[in-house]
DNA sequence: AAAACGGGGTT
DNA sequence: AACCCAGTTTT
């Protein structure tokens, strides 16, 4: 049916010839025609394959509170879903609301997270309730604009709830639908390590328009394209033989070439850094019991790191009320 | 634009 | 050992 060779001139195909896999200027002579495809049959195949295709998750189930949803969103930040499911289980049990949330320890609220990563979150998701609350009267706010205003959320975030809580039909990009938008319709391996404007420019050029169905396609093909690159796009080993649009795909039509040094992505280190230090800390903390601030400093399991970081990361994790510090003692803000 | 910020499963 | 994950905030 559809190939690379019938897709015809549509007035609102995403103009993407500037993003050929060459540099623009000098050298490369533009011998890289690179084909895109026309967004629309994209929509529709991936509406049908996400209706069949899609995991079940309990954010996702009809009867999910916009809290719910915005709890979501807020752990898989940087968290695979496997590991979120039974924090969010557990969240959701014991702080179903906004108000409830917000009425909870910081101590309490850090040892639910527990490993997830990233402790700030935590601390940011129980201040986003209060203002909720303070804001809102405890109903989680429907428009992208005054999500965004809350503590942790963020331009992917707030158009994530505004879409899968209230259907609001806003653009939602994060790494997932950069890498599908990446193959494609750019025709590219990866996306590369920042959004630029032409990548949002291309987000927003490929949404389904809203004229005609109030917008219920255009979620349907975020959270449908968010689900193909979890599933099947995925950035190493992509399942291309399983894709349903993988006769469309501008990086198939291409030959599937390979990710340039540019988008490689700069990898995180992890031994020895203040990141590994601080969740070694956090890791005490959590036992409950207040340590005193030596002890805590001392018996850090970690050789490598000398007495000048430890410091330095424990005054941090104080500045930010990760911990708190009542004289020589030091535990989880809410204890002391 | 780049760095800081956790932690564990996968390759 | 490197890579990856439903990003946000700060510099």
């Amino acid at each position: 049916m559809t190939t690379p060779d019938s897709a015809a001139p549509d007035s609102r195909a995403p103009d993407l010839g500037a993003q050929g896999p060459s540099a623009p200027g000098l050298g490369a002579p533009r011998a890289d025609f690179t084909w895109s495809p026309d967004p629309e049959p994209v929509h529709f195949r991936l509406a049908q394959w996400y209706s069949e295709a899609a995991r079940d998750l309990p954010w996702r189930r009809e009867d999910c509170s916009a809290w719910g949803v915005m709890v979501s969103e807020i752990m898989l930040q940087q968290t695979p879903v496997v590991r979120v499911l039974p924090r969010w289980e557990e969240w959701m049990r014991r702080w179903p609301t906004p108000a409830v949330t917000a009425a909870a320890s910081a101590a309490e609220i850090l040892t639910v997270w527990d490993r997830l990563g990233y402790p700030r979150r935590a601390l940011r998701l129980q201040t986003a309730a209060q203002a909720i609350v303070e804001r809102h009267g405890g109903e989680v706010p429907g428009t992208r604009q005054e999500l965004l205003a809350l503590p942790g959320v963020g331009e992917y975030t707030a158009a994530a709830v505004a879409c899968f809580a209230f259907d609001q039909p806003e653009v939602v990009v994060d790494t997932n639908i950069r890498r599908v938008h990446a193959r494609v319709f750019s025709g590219h391996a990866l996306p590369g390590k920042t959004y630029t404007a032409q990548q949002r420019k291309l987000a927003h050029d490929v949404m389904p328009q809203t004229a005609h169905d109030d917008g219920e396609l255009a979620c349907t093909w975020n959270i449908a394209a968010m689900e193909l690159g979890a599933l099947i796009c995925t950035a190493r080993a992509p399942k291309c033989v399983e894709c349903p649009v993988q006769d469309l795909c501008a990086w198939r039509a291409a030959g599937s070439p390979p990710a340039t040094e540019e988008q490689q992505t700069r990898g995180q280190a992890w031994a020895g850094t203040d990141r590994q230090v601080r969740g070694a800390m956090m890791a005490v903390l959590r036992t409950g019991e207040p340590v005193q601030r030596s002890v805590l400093l001392e018996t850090l399991p970690l050789p490598a790191a000398d007495m000048e970081q430890r410091v330095r990361c424990l005054d941090s994790l104080l500045r930010d009320g990760l911990a708190a510090e009542d004289k020589e003692l030091v535990a989880l803000p809410g204890v002391i």
